[in-house]
DNA sequence: TTTTTCGTTATACAACGCGTAAAGAATACT
DNA sequence: AGTATTCTTTACGCGTTGTATAACGAAAAA
C-alpha cells in the first residue's frame, strides 16, 4: 500500500529533491512551505508521515509539533541543517520521532521513513462516496449534489457538510463539530457555528427556516438527517 | 501485443545496428541522438521501454535518468562501454532498472528487454479522441477544436488541457494538476497554473473573465466542465 | 414569564487565493 | 546567428473566504 507523505520545507529545491527522492521511492507526496500551511493540509486530509524542515520562516519546529500533535499521532522526521543542534533536540523532546541531518543520503531517509511507518497502522480506506437520502458527496472529486443538482461549496462548508454527512443522524455536540471542523482550540467559539450552519442551510435546504437536513438540538448541538 | 521502444544513443552505425535488432524481433523502434531529444520524444508519446546509451555528448546517463523518472516509470536499460564503469553504477543508483554491456549480445539483450517488459503492466490504449461537448480533442494529431473551430495550443498548454478532459467534472486539486502536467517536484507552485489557465481561457473560453469550461475551486483547484 | 439559546443579518478586517500583465530566460525555429 | 515562440518568474490589484463582533428578534428551555 502507497503511503502518503506531507513535506514541510521552505526551501523550493529541497523540496523538489524531496518530493522526487520520495516519488521514487513509491510514496505519494503533498508539499507546503510555511508551517501554518502545513497544519492546513495536516487539517485537511490525513498523512502517514511527515518530513518536517527545521528553521521554518513562521514557526519554530516546537511549535509545530505542539499543534500538530494536539490532534494527530501521525509520525514526523525532522529534517535539519547541522547548524540547528538545538533546535533538532528540542524538537525530538516536543515529540518528533526521528531526525534527518542535512544534506541528507535518499537511501537512509528512505530506510527511516519505512521504519517509522511500520510503527503505526495503515490508514484506514477514506469512504469516497457519502450518500444521504437524495443528497451525494463524493470527496476526492469534491462533488456535492441533491437530487443531482450541484452545490457550490467553500472549504469550510465542505467540511462541515462532510462531517455532518459521515455521522448522519446522531446528534453533534457543538464542541464536538468545531473540533472536528476547525480543530482543537474552537471548542468553545459557537457563533461560528451559527454562522456557518446559517450559510450551509442557505445552500442545501430548500426552505431555510425550515430546515430538512440539519436539524437544530437546542442546547445541544445539531443532527443530521436524510 | 508489440512493444514500443526508444533508442537512446549518438552513435548512428550502434543506433542502427539496435534498430535492426530489435526490429528483428518483432518491436517498434523509435531513435534519438541525444539525450534532450530523448527526454522530448519520451514527453510527446509513451514507450514501453528505453534503451540508453551512457556516455551521450549533451547529458549524463543519470541526469536523463532523474530528468525522465519526474514523469514515468518506463522501465530503462542502460548500455554501456566497460570502461564507463562507474558511470553505469550511478545509473543503476539512480533508477535505471537493468544494464548491458558494448558489445552486446543480441539475444541477450532481448531476452533482458523482454524480461523488463514483463514487470510493467501493458501500455494502455490511450484515448485518441477527446470530446466534451463541443470541443474535440485529436490527441496523436494535436488538434484542438470548438465547433469546428481550430485552436492553437502550444505543448503545456495542450497537456493541461488533454489533462482537464480526461478528468471532466472532477474537481481537481493545484497539486494534482501540477503534477500530472509538469511532474513530481512541481506540485507547490501554484503560480505556474494560475498563468496557464489564464492563457488556456483566453484561447478558449468566449468571455475569459466569466469561464465557462475551466471553472475555479477556490482554495482547491479547477473543475472543468463541458 | 424570565432566561437562555438560536437564527439571521450586518459589518469590518485580515489573510489568502486568484487573475492578469509583463518582463526575463530558455528553447525552438529558419 | 538571429528571430520567434514558449516557458518561467515576479509583481500587483482585486475578490473571496474566513475570522471576529455586534445587534435584534424568534424560539426554546427554565
Amino acid at each position: 500500500m502507497t503511503s502518503k507523505i506531507l513535506i514541510v520545507d521552505d526551501d523550493p529545491s529541497i523540496r523538489r529533491l524531496l518530493a522526487m527522492t520520495l516519488a521514487f521511492a513509491g510514496f505519494i507526496t503533498e508539499m507546503a512551505s510555511t508551517a501554518k500551511e502545513g497544519l492546513k493540509k495536516g487539517a485537511y486530509d490525513h498523512f502517514d508521515l511527515i518530513l518536517l524542515d527545521l528553521g521554518l520562516p513562521d514557526m519554530s519546529g516546537v511549535q509545530f509539533l505542539e499543534r500538530y500533535r494536539q490532534d494527530e499521532q501521525t509520525p514526523i522526521i525532522v529534517v535539519s541543517a547541522i547548524h540547528d543542534e538545538s533546535d533538532k533536540i528540542a524538537a525530538l523532546n516536543a515529540g518528533a520521532d526521528d531526525y534527518v541531518t542535512k544534506p541528507f543520503n535518499a537511501d537512509e531517509l528512505i530506510a527511516r521513513i519505512k521504519a517509522n511507518l511500520r510503527r503505526v497502522p495503515p490508514a484506514q480506506e477514506v469512504l469516497t462516496l457519502l450518500v444521504v437520502g437524495t443528497m451525494r458527496m463524493d470527496v476526492p472529486n469534491r462533488i456535492v449534489s441533491i437530487e443531482d443538482e450541484l452545490i457550490k461549496l467553500t472549504p469550510k462548508e465542505f467540511k462541515l457538510l462532510r462531517v455532518f454527512m459521515e455521522n448522519q443522524g446522531k446528534a453533534l455536540t457543538h464542541s464536538w463539530l468545531l473540533k472536528a471542523v476547525w480543530g482543537v482550540g474552537y471548542q468553545h467559539e459557537t457563533h461560528y457555528l451559527r454562522v456557518f450552519i446559517n450559510q450551509l442551510r442557505q445552500k442545501i435546504e430548500t426552505d431555510p427556516a425550515r430546515p430538512k437536513w440539519i436539524n437544530t438540538e437546542s442546547g445541544i448541538g445539531y443532527r443530521f438527517l436524510g
